[in-house]
DNA sequence: TAGTAATAGTTAACATATTAACTAAATTGA
DNA sequence: TCAATTTAGTTAATATGTTAACTATTACTA
């Protein structure tokens, strides 16, 4: 329960951010990358993200249908689709990213520094020793950590 | 990243359990309240699994129609509809439960108490800190903290 | 008590996750 | 070199989350 009302108070400042610039968090994940590294293939940009490949294949469509992305299939090899920034969507990331940040900064104040240490060092514990024994993808808990916006 | 790769270690082993029995993670939750305090009224239910009426109106809906639950419109109050576990609903119960009881063991195992109850009281105090200033409902994040299996 | 507001549940429209299957294009190995 | 395999991307089917609107009841109130 205490996770849940952890999330819950945490989500809603960068949600909103979000929602005045027409995005969803997963669209913004994917911004966040290309903004990084454009033209970065799918496949490459599912792993950037940790958004699974068909959940992915959704949000360009519609990245691209609001002009933000276009596709470019690679020429040395054909299989390879290219996500590239459109013009307005380099453009959003000047108005964007500042708002996030500042997100980020409010809520790094809640808590000491030695806390956070601590958190991230407990996280990194009980992911190191729960994996060794179970191998699976690293997307599979995505949005759960999404929804946390920490990473 | 941290966060994605804690969730990413944690999530199979109680997500195994679930498909092994033809369950959702969120089919469960709701079987789990259900177990607690049978013939709850939805909006209730929704309260209690921290999922929102729409999502559990549907996830309710699949419960019924594998014959795990029924919806019996109350005689008092015609607008209430009180979620019902079947036999089998009930029957569920004594097999499911050891085996999530067990995978949570395995989980408490990996870091010392005392960091646990770090861990939940830092979260605790993100949650009341980030909490005062934006007010909304429980249920925003409730499939990360799903995700997390920590409630 | 008629009229309005609140409540319980649902539906609708949309975005997303998950698994499995499928296509096209490379790569590989006998 | 040609068949078998692998890789990149996509589609399909299903379950879920989110917001908004809508129905049926019940409660409240002037």
């Amino acid at each position: 329960m205490m996770l849940y009302r952890t999330l819950d108070a945490v989500m809603p400042a960068f949600r909103a951010i979000f929602t005045q610039f027409d995005l969803t968090e997963q669209q913004w994940r994917v911004l966040r990358v290309l903004w990084e590294q454009d033209a970065t293939p799918l496949l490459a940009l599912a792993e950037a993200t940790l958004i699974q490949a068909p959940s992915l294949v959704g949000i360009v469509d519609r990245l691209q249908r609001n002009g933000l992305v276009e596709r470019r299939r690679s020429e040395l090899d054909r299989r390879v689709v290219r996500v590239c920034l459109t013009a307005s969507g380099k453009a959003l990331e000047a108005q964007v990213t500042p708002l996030v940040d500042a997100a980020y900064s409010d809520l790094e104040v809640l808590v000491a520094d030695g806390e956070w240490t601590a958190l991230l060092q407990t996280l990194a514990k009980i992911a190191d020793r729960a994996k060794s024994g179970s191998r699976h993808s690293d997307t599979e808990c995505v949005h759960a950590a999404h929804a946390l916006q920490l990473t």
